[in-house]
DNA sequence: CCAGTTAGCGAACACTGTACGCATCGCCGG
DNA sequence: CCGGCGATGCGTACAGTGTTCGCTAACTGG
């Protein structure tokens, strides 16, 4: 037990088990463990050191399939975004709903990946996951009566809609998780600049006190939910066959 | 020349020049060189070290006035949120095109520091710039008929849209500059995978073309005016007085 | 004029991403 | 059967990172 974990060189000992037991590493295989390691730890704590200790290898060995760090989290991004699967299109009069779906779809696929808000801001994001998604909705939108361009407006209005209203969603959360803190124990610790708070910005202050009682994550949805509605409100005035 | 740069402790070489000839380092002038080196270098570029020679002064330095990078970057980002002024709220009837006018003035601001974008999906911003902003914003909003509730409602929309439409575009940004091409040797480079995008995705492909020959900046304001009016319109409707 | 507070700094530590070259393997043509 | 070959993993090394810890030297209040 003590005696040959120590690398000595000697032909006996050689292990020569054949480096084929397993493929050994492959792409997607360092992409899936890059994406557990970013849920389980965050953002920070992805290094190609530790990535390759997680799969058995060294660290220099992931570039043998991957370029860059920054190739690695473009593919991890994209893995994550192939966890959607596009929600039923099939009937244009729903489009509406079919909108709503595939909306609170990324939003959940953010939540469950925060990282991602910190990628999506720091990387022009083109991977094929998303390009199909976004051809579906434009084949959807376009078949509830939008012309493309307006459908393509509505698309690309609701998709920024989502993701900086998710990003900021997804930023407070791990900065809650990282300081170890419930969201209770923070406006608890609030109270002290409250009175201030109420002085020099009532209507921020008027807010607060509302919410302070409702279940913040049931309020945060339908904060999501209220704003896609007024987005939809307004783009679907754009529709050639109104209804 | 070449005998007095080298440090010898010689009594008689004692520089002795008073370290206050200058204030030396205040968190002011560290917190707006931060703000110069990332605008002309990127995110990437700005360490504590870099900075501290920029400003004439060792790395660790800057750690008597900053406790954390973190938190650099935290005043930085409000730094910048500072150079908003509220636009003119004044005339209640007018709160479309002030509303206009202040999504646009967020989005001229994160266009000129594109690093905005990075910093904004990795951190919950809470800084004061940003929340006298709000204030003023349902204020406006107030007046001009819409229950606070509601006004709320519209302003975390709009906010959302901005961010999430404006971070995707800084990133593009950056990422062309990083690459050092323009816009056009980008298209250009894409080319020959555009058979293949045109069978896959024919809709994608359609909107791309019909796009290829105007002015992308141009375009791109465009498209944000667009989503942005379709906003308004939805959240119009939310007004106790409509006109 | 002296004590105490404080700004700045040099050195050091633990890590990071990544380039390079070497060892080793499965395979394939002769 | 076997020798070379391309592919794969990895140890080492390098330049650079954020941050901590004492040390010096200046300013400031009594």
């Amino acid at each position: 037990m003590t005696t040959d974990d120590r690398p000595i060189p000697s032909v006996w000992a050689r292990p020569s088990r054949g480096r084929r037991e397993q493929p050994a590493l492959s792409r997607q295989q360092i992409v899936a463990e890059a994406v557990r390691l970013l849920d389980a730890e965050g953002v920070d704590a992805l290094s190609m050191r530790k990535l390759g200790t997680r799969l058995g290898a060294g660290a220099t060995s992931l570039y043998r399939h991957v370029a860059n760090k920054d190739e690695l989290v473009e593919l991890a991004v994209d893995e994550v975004f192939g966890e959607l699967r596009a929600p039923d299109m099939s009937d244009p009069a729903h489009w509406r709903e079919a909108t709503i779906a595939c909306a609170q779809g990324i939003r959940a696929v953010i939540l469950r990946h925060p990282w991602m808000a910190s990628m999506l801001g720091a990387m022009a994001y083109l991977g094929p996951n998303l390009m199909r998604l976004s051809e579906d909705m434009l084949a959807m939108l376009e078949a509830a009566g939008f012309p493309l361009a307006e459908a393509n407006g509505a698309m690309n209005t609701v998709f920024a809609y989502v993701l900086g209203m998710t990003g900021s969603e997804a930023a407070w959360l791990t900065m809650l998780a990282r300081s170890g803190q419930s969201e209770d124990e923070w406006a608890e610790r609030l109270k002290p600049a409250f009175e201030d708070l109420h002085r020099t910005h009532p209507r921020l202050s008027a807010l607060f006190t509302a919410q302070a009682d409702e279940d913040p994550g049931r309020r945060r949805e339908e904060e999501f939910a209220y704003g896609l509605n007024r987005i939809l409100d307004g783009v679907s005035a754009a529709r050639t066959t109104p209804a």
